[in-house]
DNA sequence: TATAGCTTTGCAACCGGTTGCAAAAAGTTA
DNA sequence: TAACTTTTTGCAACCGGTTGCAAAGCTATA
């Protein structure tokens, strides 16, 4: 079926190992020895096997992008971006998409199973246990879009995101909102649990109010519509509310302008992420940007430094949010 | 480093092909040989390489994913859907993102070389050679979100375009709507083509007005909006507008409001896809709902299927789509 | 108990490549 | 031209598996 070395090889007339040099750089092979292998190969049309190759080199290319991120709009950039990104290395994302019904260790299996150089686990909601099973299965692995750590067991490129929380309490407080609220993602996610903690500490450092605090079951409009509903339902709801991320945020304000309540007159709202969909005219979010594109950039690099020189100590980075000023919040007082 | 099988073959006593027989379905193995393999692959924790499987069975399970949609929300639901019922059928998507700087050319050549089993491209955008290129090269192929064609060369699944610019016509003369208009996608698209003729001829067929037409550049928020605030400066704007899909409708959608104008009751607007957001209720986009599981599903069946019996003449499914109908037209007179 | 028939097993070749090694070829130097 | 280097080439073994084939082991039958 599939043209061969050895077709190669005999149409040529040169040994295979011939063939194989021409397509190896690096590899010995004089100038007429080249040009003859090349013009059997391109008479017949041939293109080295990835695979066979793989093993004896030991490099397949394939990097597993694991995430269970399906349904968060941003992660369509983030897929964007990874993918071009490990295309332009020469890499091939092998994708998995991790659900109630294709568990992380099933996906881990899986991936050494198709020998991958290494994995990106792109996810801000899966338990760190996720990336390090990778690591302890000796494949270089970093987590995406994770939770910062001191002493972390597996490289993480993520955002500061209690220095996230700290920009929504100063922003909040400069506004001059009074009483202030929280309306996290689900309460197990690590993102939700950080940022929580930043902007409790920094409304504490500048004397501001103890916020109300609530959880939305996931990071999704559903969710923080629902929410948003019942709060507003049953309780008096605060001035302004910092919530755990863009989707969420605009679930939030479907229930605050269904409820017949102006934003940002009757109530204010950040959310975090600035993922496209929040700058649309009707919209119109006031958020806190992650630098997307510098996560993944650096991740792709933390990964392709790892493939060549494997097992250094792991080190958790994060990158710098900034606050996107738009008409969720009320002006300066 | 990695266990192989021959590492377990020794640990066990017996031979390799013993090993490779406790692992392939429907080998002959005696009880007892399967229970000394397997307790000293556990032992070992072994678990074959499906690469070096290939090279004899000649089979990856690997299916290229390709794609040049990475901007449009609906595509994450794709991208989602696509990975859970390829893993749910143990194949697994490698993934390809083609742009300016990713030639769809080059992805064939690399899925050759990665000897994929199959190849799902998944656009209703790129130009039907891009599929026939992977069908040329004898690779499965199927073109999901494809334009319907009676004698197409490749397998197609996708909805019937023609019929629903058909229900957009239906539906707006049932509505009373007087001065009509099209605003479609990238006038290249081939979902763009079908969707106009089957809208001018249902106008035509009904005895309806003539409308206007004029195309965005791409299927994205910020092509519809540009182009429809162009029509309000620059013409009378229409009763009510058929816009070429969802993401283009709310970009249109924005535009108007920022004029001033209100919908329903100034203009009128339906769109295409139904996709998440159009159901949000600060959005609420009536439109015209794609059959988007049973599109993946039916490709994947398709693609399933060819893997077993491959090369039958290809053959091109529609499937029906149907009015969701939200706020964005006014009530019937 | 010998014989036929079926199942299980190992050998060895193969899938499509790469690579260490030594022989052959080509290039240098005296 | 002989002796010595350096480069190029092919052989053969290997990567981690699968599989056709024949020998070995079992069971059933006469």
């Amino acid at each position: 079926m599939a043209i061969t070395l050895n077709d190669v090889a005999q149409r040529a007339g040169v040994s295979r190992s011939a063939v194989s040099r021409t397509f190896t750089d690096g590899a010995s092979v004089s100038k007429v020895m080249r040009q003859k292998v090349e013009d059997a190969a391109i008479e017949l049309g041939y293109t080295p096997n990835f695979l066979a190759r793989s093993l004896t080199t030991r490099s397949t290319k394939l990097i597993g992008l694991v995430s269970d991120n399906f349904h968060n709009p941003i992660f369509l950039e983030v897929f964007d971006q990874f993918t071009r990104g490990l295309q332009d290395r020469g890499l091939r994302p092998l994708l998995v998409n991790l659900s109630e019904t294709y568990q992380a260790s099933s996906s881990l299996r899986m991936l050494q199973q198709y020998s991958v150089d290494g994995v990106i686990v792109a996810s801000s909601t899966l338990p760190p246990e996720v990336s390090e099973a990778f690591r302890s299965a000796g494949i270089p692995v970093v987590n995406s879009f994770g939770r910062f750590s001191l002493a972390p067991k597996v490289d993480v490129v993520g955002i500061d995101d209690e220095a996230c929380g700290q920009i929504a309490a100063e922003t909040l407080l400069a506004r001059g909102y009074k009483r202030l609220a929280f309306l996290g993602g689900p309460q197990a996610a690590t993102s939700t649990q950080s940022r929580l903690r930043g902007f409790l500490s920094e409304l504490q450092r500048a004397g501001g109010p103890t916020p109300d605090i609530t959880f939305a079951e996931a990071y999704s409009f559903e969710a923080g519509r629902a929410e948003m509903q019942r709060l507003l339902r049953e309780t008096t709801p605060a001035e302004a509310y910092f919530c755990g991320d863009d989707v969420l945020s605009i679930g939030a304000l479907s229930a605050i302008r269904d409820h017949g309540l102006r934003v940002p007159e009757d109530i204010g709202l950040i959310g975090v992420n600035d993922m496209q969909m929040s700058g649309w005219q009707n919209i119109n979010l006031t958020t806190i940007a992650q630098p997307f594109a510098e996560i993944i950039q650096t991740s792709i690099d933390v990964i392709v430094d790892m493939l060549h020189a494997p097992k250094q100590p792991a080190q958790a980075r994060r990158l710098p949010c900034h606050l996107v000023e738009r008409g969720t919040l009320r002006a300066r007082p």
